[in-house]
RNA sequence: GUCCAAGUAGCUCAGCUGGAUAGAGCAACGGCCUUCUAAGCCGUGGGUCCAGGGUUCGAAUCCCUGCUUGGGCACCA
């Protein structure tokens, strides 16, 4: 992991009263192990204070006293019962503590505290969930990036669902993150496409005509085939060869791009920059990548090409920049383009590869050590491949026989908010089986429509609740929310920042959609348990209906960042 | 062969960077709609965390070995 997560937040931004109650909890006890005479101040491992899973060990716990039984040489639980008669009880909300198990110290906190959330997060409103966790660090996500040599792909949608929400995600924990795709228009491959489109288009017109072997089989070439031939007729046949080969990339570079950008932004997705691998070129940015490696020594020549010494960075093999024919392997202009990413001054880089490239990144951060740049300052994420299931049965993917389920496909068959919780869910790395049937469902085998009936339920509320509104002026009284469901909604509205921040941190987004299904499971507790709109209790629903705008806002928020809609009504 | 991932309930997966009795959803079973949306709630059953070692107060988590699965191993992109 690149990040490391930040304890406490400083600066502009004002911590939730949950993390304030927390940073008083871990300083007061910190100080008392001083006190005790436990440690000497700089032997105090960094305090942990974990929410236990069982509500019965408290609403904190802390493993100081095992931390502690090596520095004190004595057993746990009589440090926990020395550390717990040092501390300030008065600090940090606490009404209860309770030493347990093999010494953990369990704090019960007066609770009354978390009602001040409401009001923060009603003032935030989209911006709740936000803070400073990056320090403003540069970030640039790199996804998708896929050639314009067909269309999107199911392994492009998860790619896409992912590095559009790490993208949102690294920008509301505070760092600054730009998303942006690479074009691959300038090399070998473009010319297979146009090879291959030409093929097509000669097809079209009734023509004997073969696609080479390593060209494109896909049925998006044929209708772009077939897209010329109604724009043209015949009239590309009389070009001249080279004129008509650059016709044919260009026509289908652009068109193809055109899709491309279509799929992503119908899936949500959001790019602040489209890069061109043929403007390296243009810019001679590709020559002066290659001259800084040489004028590094990091370069040799071998039967006729030029190699990179990336062994020298534990990669398997040294490899070929330049081939004996004089043109640029893939890896070439990737080379430079990485190095004009650090160039526009981005602290650090995240690449977002399908799993069949997982084995370029050695030799990818190889590079980045001969231009003399920390490797850790690229990140590679890799998004292990989708198996779809159809029907039951293992649909195989695969460009070159043209028969992958396109990304357009994904979209209109199981919708956009299906699709990018399902990716969103999982963790990036692990294999994804996609039950192409599940999704469909509209059902509550469906977790998406969990989380967004959790919103519409709300909505439908609120909208009863007019009744109920507090006039001009008038102060809602909090403190009658106690009810051990409204205190478990509040804890759990208290954590999103935190979730949204150590989510960024070790970019692991799947946290959201499990925090979402977490927060809408209390919310569906709470509202079969209790009424909200209560005629015989005014100043009790007039609270209650606070709350519940505090949990629609940050449903709201959560479903923003993995890109989906938040329905008012289901 | 070698490198990189992954292996957790019948199925699909979490497990917060080492903590207390390993959790969800689906599937199975039993309850809850004259009351703010039943796409919901409440409850029951379900485990050799692949195997074996090691590290330590403590391991699904970290290290080593083996097994299984997927992927990579180009002067392709």
């Amino acid at each position: 992991m690149i990040y490391k997560p930040i304890e406490s937040f400083s600066g502009g931004y004002k911590m939730t009263i949950v993390e304030q109650v927390k940073q008083q909890l871990k300083e007061e006890i910190k100080a008392a192990v001083i006190r005790a005479g436990l440690a000497a101040p700089e032997q105090v491992p960094d305090v942990v204070l974990e929410v236990p899973k069982d509500k019965a060990h408290g609403d904190f716990a802390a493993n100081m006293a095992m931390q502690l039984a090596r520095i004190a040489h004595k057993a746990p639980r009589k440090i926990a019962e020395e550390l717990v008669a040092a501390l300030d009880k008065k600090k940090g909300h606490i009404r209860q503590i309770a030493i347990a198990g093999p010494g953990f110290i369990n704090f019960f906190l007066d609770n009354a505290y978390l009602t001040d959330l409401i009001p923060t997060i009603l003032n935030a409103g989209s911006d709740y969930g936000a803070s400073q966790a990056g320090a403003g660090k540069k970030v640039l996500v790199e996804f998708v990036s896929a050639n314009p040599t067909g269309n999107l792909h199911l392994g492009h949608a998860r790619g896409a669902a992912v590095g559009d929400t790490l993208h949102k995600l690294l920008n509301k924990a505070g760092y600054h993150a730009d998303a942006e795709y690479y074009i691959n228009d300038g090399g070998n491959q473009i010319t297979n496409l146009a090879v291959s489109l030409e093929a097509r288009y000669r097809q079209q017109l009734g023509e004997e005509a073969e696609i080479p072997a390593d060209g494109y089989h896909g049925k998006d070439i044929i209708a772009l085939a077939k897209q010329l031939v109604g724009q043209y007729g015949s009239t590309l046949k009389e070009k001249p060869d080279d004129e008509r080969l650059r016709f044919f990339r260009n026509f289908g570079v652009e068109h193809l791009m055109r899709e491309i950008r279509k799929d992503l932004s119908d899936f949500r997705v959001v790019f602040d920059n489209w890069y061109s691998e043929r403007s390296l070129y243009e810019t001679h940015k590709v020559e002066a990548a290659l001259d800084t490696l040489k004028k590094k020594g990091e370069t040799y020549e071998k039967d006729n090409a030029l190699w990179l010494k990336t062994t020298e960075y534990g990669d398997d093999k040294d490899r070929v920049l330049v081939k004996t024919d004089g043109s640029y392997t893939y890896f070439t202009p990737d080379i430079s383009y990485h190095k004009d990413k650090f160039d526009r001054g981005y602290d650090q880089l995240i690449d977002v590869f399908g799993a069949d490239h997982h084995g370029y990144v050695p030799r990818l951060k190889a590079a980045m050590q001969s231009l003399g740049y920390d490797p850790d300052r690229l990140t590679v994420e890799i998004i292990q491949l989708v198996n779809l299931f159809k029907d039951g049965e293992k649909v195989k993917m695969s460009k070159r026989t043209g028969k992958a389920v396109t990304m357009r496909e994904l979209m209109d068959d199981v919708g956009v908010d299906a699709a990018r919780y399902f990716f969103a869910m999982r963790s990036s790395d692990s294999h994804l089986d996609f039950d192409l049937d599940l999704a469909v469902s509209h059902s509550n085998e469906n977790p998406v429509y969990y989380v967004q009936y959790a919103y519409a339920r709300i909505t439908s509320m609120l909208k009863r609740a007019q009744d109920f509104e507090p006039a001009e002026g008038e102060e809602t009284d909090l403190s009658t929310l106690t009810g051990e469901k409204e205190i478990d909604l509040l804890k759990k509205l208290g954590n999103f920042p935190q979730v949204v921040a150590e989510s960024a941190a070790n970019l692991a987004i799947q946290h959201i959609p499990s925090y979402l299904f977490d927060l809408a499971s209390s919310l569906h507790s709470f509202y079969n348990a209790e009424k909200v709109l209560d005629e015989t209790n005014i100043p009790l629903s007039k609270a209650r209906i606070a709350l519940m705008k505090a949990v629609r806002i940050t449903l709201k928020n959560g479903m923003d960042l993995i890109g989906i809609h938040a329905p008012e009504k289901m």
